[in-house]
DNA sequence: TATGAATGAGCTTTCATTCAT
DNA sequence: CATGAATGAAAGCTCATTCAT
C-alpha cells in the first residue's frame, strides 16, 4: 500500500493516538494498522514516546504550512484576516482532522517534550499575534488574548470534534454562519 | 484524611486520569494518592474500567446538580436564561474544575460505556434544548444546534483549560465579558 | 520450598549465571527455577542488573565472612597464616561452589557496577595483605604482588572448576599436598 | 582493511566475545567492528552458534601450533620440557591474549558443541601427557593430573589475566620467577 | 558476493487483579 | 473490611536471521 514505511507508521500511530490515546495505543496495534512488523517501528523511532513527538512535530508543521500566516499583509481588513485564518483552519480540519484533534488532545499531555511544546506555542503565537493586532487596532475586544482565542478556537475546535463524530454535518452555509459567529464574539460591536 | 475512602479513591482518580488520562493512570498510583491499598481499590469497584464510568456518571451528575436546569423558566427572557447558564457552567467549572476537564477530554474514550455515555448527551441535552427554545422564539441564530453548543461550550472548555494551564487569569470582568461574546456569537443581531 | 522469596531468587540467579553466563540467563528461568512469577523478580529487585549486583555483593560477603581475615595474627608464623587462608577458600568453595565461580567468571564483567567491584577489591586485597607480609618478612618471594596471588588463587581456583566439572576427584590428602604445592610455588627455598 | 571478511568476522568476534560474553555480543555489533554487513557474517557461518565454535577451534588450533607438542623430546630432561613448553604458554598470551582468555572463559559453556569441547580436550591432553610423564619418572608430584594443571595452568591464566585488566607489569624477570614457582609448585622436592 | 532493511520470536519489564492474612 | 505481596498476561523493546536488491 504505502511505499514509505516511516510515513505509513506516522500515519497509523496518529488515527490510533487520535482514537485511543497514548497510553491506550499498543506499539503493537501501531504496527498491524501500518502493516509492518513491531521491530520495524524501531528502526525509525527510538521509542514510543519518539514517535509521538516527531507526530506531534509534523501535525504542527503541517497545520503551520496550512496556515500560511506569512502570506496574510497585517495592514489589511482586520475581518479579511480573520476570515483568511478561519478559512485555513477550515482547510486544515477538512484535510487532516485526527491531525488536529491529536493536536488539541494531546499538547499538554506529560509525553509531550519541550521541542514538541515549543513547535506548538509557535502555531499559536501567530493567532495570538493576529488577535493583538485586533485589539490594537481597535477592532477586536480588549480581552487577554488567550481569552480571544478560546472564543475562537475553542469552538472551532469543537465543531470539528462534532463534525467527526458525526453528530453535526459539515457544509458551507454552516462553516459560513460560525465564522461571522466567531468574528461577532470578539468584534468591537 | 478521608473518612471515606470511595470517595477518596475517586478524588484520587479524578485528578490523575485528569493528569495522565485512563491508561496513563496505574490502579496503584490511585491508591497511592487516595492513601488506600491498592486491593482496597477493588472492594469499592469491580475494576478499572468501572471505577472510570462510576467516576464519570459521577462527574456528569455534580455537572447537572449544579447546572438546576429545572429552575430555569423555559418563557422568561433569553438572554437571561443564558446568563443563569453561563453563571452555572462557571461555578462548576470553579468548583471542580478537575470534573469538567475529565468529562470533556473522555466523553468518548473507548472505555466509557452506554450509561456514562447516555448521562453525558442527557446533559447536553439541556443545553440543547435551551439552544431550541432560543431558535424557536427568533432570538437565536437558526444554526444546527450542535455547531451552537461548540460554539459556547467549545469556547468555554478552552477558557477554563488556559485558566487551569495557568496561561489566563480568571476574573469576574473577564469573564462578564466573555459571556457577552458568546451570546453575540449566537445571538441574532 | 522456600520461605523466603528473596533468597530463593538469589539462590536461583547463582545457579543460573554460574551456568549459562548473566546474559545466557533470562528473568523467566531464573522466576521458574525459584519458583515464583516473573512479576515477583521485580518486587525485591529494580530490574535484572540490579539483581546481579545485589547477588556479586553477597557472594563477596559470604567469601569475606568465610575467610574471616581479621582472625589471622599477622606477627605469627607465615605458613601457619597461610595454612589458616587455604583452609577457608576451601571451606567456601566446599561450601558455595556457585558463589566462588560465580564471583571469579563475572568480576570484571560490564554491567558489574562500581560498588561491586570495589566489594570484590575490597577482598582481594586481604590477600594481597597477607602476600606482602610475607614478603616483608622474607618468607615469600619477592614478586608483584598480584603475581604470587596468581600463583596461589589461580590455582585454587581452577582446582575447584575441575573439581565441579567432575574432572578431579577432591580429598583430604589431595587438598592437602595443594596447598603445600602453592607454599612451594611463593615461598623462599 | 581486512582482505579476508571471513578473517574479519573471526577477529572482530573474539574481542567482542573477550570483553562482553558470547550472549552480550550482538551480530550488528561483530558486523559494525568486522566492518561488513550483517548479512555478510551469514555468508561465511550458518549462525551465531555455528561462529562461536568456528571461532573455538580456531583459537584451539592455533594454541596447539603455538605450544608445538611435536617438537619436545619425551625422554629429554623434564624441567627443560617444562621450560620448553612454558616459554610457548606465554609467546601464545603474548601474541593472541584474546584468544587465550576466550578459551578459557568459554571451554566449558552451553552453547560449545562436542568438536570444539573435543579439540580442546586434546590440547589439555598434551599437558596431561607431559605431566603423567613427569610422575612416571619420579620428577613431578603424584598427583592427580589435573590437579597438577590447575598447579601450572591455573595460575599461568590468572597472571595473564591480570597483566590484560593492567593490573600486573609483565616483564622478563617476572615471567621467569613464575615459571620456577610454577615448577617449585609441582617437582618433587 | 555483499548488504542492511525488515521481521517476529522472545526478551525485560509493567500492572490489573487476586487472595491469604 | 483492608491490605499489599504475588502473579502472569501483555506491554515495550531487542536482535538473530532472512532476503530483495
Amino acid at each position: 500500500m504505502e511505499t514509505n514505511k516511516r510515513d505509513a507508521i506516522l500515519k497509523a500511530a496518529l488515527a490510533l493516538f487520535a482514537k485511543r490515546g497514548y497510553d491506550g495505543t499498543t506499539v503493537p496495534m501501531i504496527a498491524n494498522t501500518a502493516q509492518v512488523g513491531a521491530g520495524t517501528i524501531y528502526r525509525y523511532f527510538e521509542n514510543k514516546e519518539t514517535l509521538v513527538n516527531a507526530l506531534f512535530q509534523q501535525c504542527v508543521q503541517e497545520f503551520s504550512e496550512t496556515l500560511k500566516f506569512e502570506e496574510i499583509d497585517p495592514s489589511s481588513d482586520m475581518r479579511d484576516q480573520f476570515h483568511y485564518i478561519f478559512k485555513r483552519l477550515i482547510k486544515f480540519a477538512d484535510t487532516n482532522i485526527h491531525a488536529l484533534l491529536f493536536i488539541e488532545s494531546h499538547n499538554s499531555a506529560y509525553y509531550i517534550d519541550v521541542t514538541s511544546r515549543k513547535a506548538f506555542q509557535g502555531l499559536m503565537e501567530t493567532l495570538r499575534q493576529m488577535m493583538q493586532n485586533g485589539k490594537d487596532r481597535g477592532v477586536i475586544k480588549d480581552l487577554q488574548t488567550d481569552a480571544l482565542i478560546a472564543l475562537v478556537y475553542g469552538a472551532f475546535v469543537m465543531l470539528f470534534k462534532l463534525i467527526q463524530a458525526g453528530l453535526l454535518d459539515e457544509s458551507e452555509a454552516m462553516l459560513k454562519e460560525v465564522e461571522e459567529s466567531c468574528w461577532n464574539a470578539i468584534k468591537i460591536l
